[in-house]
DNA sequence: TTGAAAGCGCTACCAG
DNA sequence: CTGGTAGCGCTTTCAA
């Protein structure tokens, strides 16, 4: 591996000079530039990142800790630490992982001994232990997810609330007077803190619009295609002529099962939306329209935040919700009637 | 942060003095190293990890590639990310996410700046674009998973063929001469390596015994509850009394309904093992027999492998096939017969 | 527009 | 058993 110092001699410059060429800090006539590029390619020189570190104030490293719980949905987990990853180097960062204990005690570590710039915390608990050492350590912490205290904290998330609020609009301004939500496992309302946004906002919302809202899981502790089924049947028979659906790909499949067998069709007898899901909706039996979980957004704008937070302006705590979005594909319609022209926004 | 040199004077010695007690690598004095200490616990000194990497000759990190394609099972993976992260931390070491196009171009990168001691090589597909890279870069590179190409490469994997082989006994020592095997969906035995071993060492073990062989798929490109079913109810029909399963858990789960909704039980009508599963097949509705993927054992030997490589006596290149184990759970008897007590090994 | 040189904080060699 | 110090390879003042 080159060192600067043969690229300088190669280029017949100094090494500051090299130096500056690469990172751009300072201007260096077009001639000389061509002269170090050209030494640069020779020799495949390459800065090494230690050095660079150490010298530099940035190691150009962020922690991503995920416990990788037991129960957590491995998909869409999956999806965030890609987006992560990915918006991460857009940004000329790498990412650590931080897993299992190490979530909680690799914080502490790499903050101690400077590996990283910043932490990006994923797969968050109403009562994450890593909140209360996210206010201790100085390294800037972003949260990709919502604890229960958010006090002093940076926090990105979808606004499940809004999400959920817009698929109740989009119900009832098809002119449906009773609704149900088919939600998460019952145990995910204790572990995880969007469930109960989505729930409390599914019922506050029919409220306001003054329509019937029923609830149910989609299981107790694991995702039951039975106990789904048996929830959207209970609301179908009492009269919900609308599905609002926050829960597992597979249950979902099982609903859309349920109501066909009925010989109901979607969106002439019922209508159906999805709040929430990482997956696509589209490739369900039945198209479903989604106001979906898109972890691409809340994670562009975490690492965009971690940036920011490293240099002059550091963002303010507290919690940027990401706008929810709608996607149609024809899956609400008006009560018994006709399905209305898909549209998109 | 503290720096070495505060410790130093803290504890009135040298920095090297420092340096050594912390290390290890000299001798010190219990009454210096005690002051050591103290001074340590006092500043909260952690040793800045950019200045080691530079002034050692060790980063104390390891690259992770995985690609994280669409069609990864993710439950599978994430439980080998979890292994190798548990893992390198044991050996002091940390490791750094290079996902997406990152993982092919990630691997030149931290190899020309050298900010990994070696990379660890997940999600192996036959043709794997890694492995020629593998070969041209100098940082030492383990392969959890078979290539095509293994020429040069070290790579680390449950040995299918064994566990496979061991199944297909399990049947014939029970006394079963008509076997059915209902393998992955139709696209993984082009993009992963390892269907295509169970299955070729499914159809030789059998030959090798002298039993009747079936087989069947369990889906097309995605898994198919209905897809696994049939091709079950296709050997038992056929006459085989025992099954060999290598399949998603939902489409074993869906086999085992087949089998109890033809009247038939577990073992004493039908025996069943899984092969090369990593979900708990304890928990079906049935306790199925299992020689499981055990990710553990693959990433604790492949982390094993890269602290060797850094050392003076680097592993040799070839594959090291993880011995298979077999967990009874009394799913397998003689044919038509009581159960076989249950034992493990 | 460029160069010289002082660190960044630690490891490990050379002395004692 | 301990101390001094020369780097590790780069970034970034300070000078020109």
């Amino acid at each position: 591996m080159a060192k600067i110092h043969e690229v300088a001699k190669a280029a017949g410059v100094s090494i500051s000079t090299v130096s500056y060429a690469l990172s751009g800090k300072r201007p260096v006539s077009d001639a000389t530039r061509a002269r170090i590029e050209f030494a640069v390619q020779e020799l495949g020189y390459s800065p090494n990142a230690s050095a660079r570190m150490l010298a530099g104030r940035r190691t150009h490293i962020f922690a991503l800790t995920e416990p990788l719980r037991k129960d957590t949905h491995a998909p869409t987990h999956m999806a965030f630490v890609l987006a992560t990853a990915v918006a991460a180097r857009r940004h000329d960062y790498d990412v650590l992982l931080l897993t299992d204990e190490e979530a909680q005690a690799g914080m502490r570590r790499v903050t101690a001994n400077g590996l990283v710039d910043a932490i990006l915390v994923l797969d968050v608990a109403p009562d994450d232990p890593r909140v209360e050492l996210a206010r201790q350590i100085s390294t800037p912490t972003v949260f990709i997810g919502i604890p229960n205290d958010t006090d002093g904290l940076v926090c990105v998330d979808l606004d499940f609330e809004a999400a959920t609020a817009r698929a109740v609009d989009l119900l009832a301004d098809a002119g449906h007077t009773a609704v149900g939500l088919v939600g998460q496992v019952e145990t995910a309302y204790e572990k995880s803190n969007f469930p109960p946004r989505v729930r409390a906002s599914f019922f506050a919302r029919t409220a306001e619009r003054g329509i019937e809202a029923t609830y149910g899981t989609s299981g107790g502790k694991k995702v039951s295609r039975t106990t789904a089924r048996a929830s959207a049947a209970r609301m179908l028979e009492a009269g919900a002529t609308g599905l609002v659906l926050h829960c597992a790909e597979e249950a979902q499949a099982s609903i859309l099962a349920e109501i066909a067998e009925r010989g109901l069709r979607v969106p002439q007898d019922v209508s159906v939306i999805t709040v929430g899901a990482s997956f696509d909706t589209a490739a369900l039996s039945i198209p479903v329209d989604s106001i979906p979980l898109v972890p691409q957004a809340s994670c562009d704008l975490a690492v965009e935040l971690a940036v920011q937070a490293l240099d002059d302006t550091p963002p303010e705590p507290g919690i940027r919700f990401v706008a929810p979005t709608y996607i149609s594909h024809g899956s609400i319609a008006p009560p018994g009637d006709r399905p209305a022209a898909s549209s998109r926004g």
